[in-house]
DNA sequence: TTTT
DNA sequence: TTTT
């Protein structure tokens, strides 16, 4: 292959709170829904159309699944950039399946956050935990290592 | 929606020739499928691995469906923007599938041809018709109208 | 040339109120400044460290350009994509100077709203216009026509 | 700042070899000029135009910067994201100017070169060294520490 | 000049 | 399931 490239960027809002789990190798995984949307005039009725598109966000990388757990909440809006893995699985059937996936892992990705809030005002707006009252609000960060991170 | 971004950026090879269909309206739709590939280092083993994700890329976009119906073939390696967008079908057996595929559409859209051949070497080599032989083989293009494009 | 892309995707806050000024031939201008900020700690002293990144944009996309002017105030944050262009230009002394700008003209760029603030909250915080204060306050738009825009 | 970004992506041609220099601290730095393409017709002469647009790239990144001074040659086409900076600096007349950089530094930043070359066709085409021409040709990388880097 |  |  003579060079590929393979990036999804998104700004969106995740639809719940994130899930987080642990591989047997003690590696935080942690997962949520982000939806973006579109609206048009509808070129033939001349209607307000919207289309929201959720798309499955999966982090591998370990700081980056840290600042996800801490920080990302319901409703809070983001910007990412993963790259798209589709991933075959058995449904209870035996039926093969795909899921495609936004994969942030140790060698690429990104995460900030958008809509920082102050403390006084975020009022458990969105579940937001001790942590991030306290801590800064507003989060950027890459899939590099712990010492090339710049926050 | 405070604002959103659905953005998808590839470079990568053509599966396959791509599909052209018409809707009953009139309306030329291109799909293919596209390689993008990884290559790395295991951790552990220290041996060399490679992943090819393959995306199903479909253009709605009138103007980019010509070129890609006239410039893309197997094996063509190109550079393009779109969207995400999950499809919901349902299977010969009655089930409810979902397929992920990046989307080219009249709102959203590049495509740029990144391993432009002269005429001499080409050689049929991606089974370039008549066409791509005698016009310029490199072209860029993004989803606005007619006379907005560049090229 | 054998395809190229010439891309930036830029999140920041406009540093002051756009500016608008009309070509002879009647088309709008507008351009203003975007601040992004790295954060990042030192790795010899362990401090942390700040840059603020001045970026000059302009836009010449009719459309855009009329958004840009009723949505976008000073402080107000947003995504845009554009294209990277160096202008050279000449000052008082005769001395040839450049000047690089992101420009999102008639063939390619995006805009996009992110902070959106509702009425009663806005405040003037961003010196928000009439118009800002009534219409949604959340935008995206691209550089394609007027019937091709989704909003 | 609420979370910003500051992203370039650039397809292109090298304008010249690249320029390799060791700071003090012995760090390797790689520059070169990126030339990116726009061809349109024009509006009111339906001409065809077209506009070659000069990038300054500079690689901070250590690891890319072996690379880039490895395989990267005048000619060669390359797919790369960074970010831009603008620098300033004091001409011989005691003037301020400033110049616009692409950078790739160790916290962000991809390098992926497009054109890969088999053996035996290279041909000294792009200079290729002899690393060039026996190592794999097609390389991907991005600006995370070693044993991160997919290659 | 923004923002946190 | 988000957001406006």
């Amino acid at each position: 292959m003579a060079g590929s490239v393979n990036k999804v960027i998104l700004v969106g809002n995740l639809g719940k709170d994130p899930e987080v789990r642990m591989t047997q190798g003690g590696a935080k995984i942690v997962s949520f829904t982000l939806a973006t949307s579109d609206t048009w005039n509808d070129r033939a009725s001349g209607e307000r159309r919207e289309r929201t598109e959720w798309h499955r966000v999966v982090i591998f990388n370990d700081r980056l699944a840290d600042v996800a757990e801490r920080f990302l909440r319901k409703g809070r809006q983001v910007y990412l950039e993963g790259s798209l893995q589709t991933r075959k699985w058995t449904d209870q059937g035996g039926q093969e399946r795909f899921t495609t996936e936004v994969i942030i892992d140790r060698f690429r990705g990104e995460l900030t956050l958008l809509d920082s809030r102050p403390d006084g005002e975020a009022g458990g707006q969105y579940g937001a935990p001790a942590e991030r009252r306290q801590a800064a609000p507003a989060y950027s960060g890459n899939a590099g290592p712990d010492d090339e991170i710049p926050f």
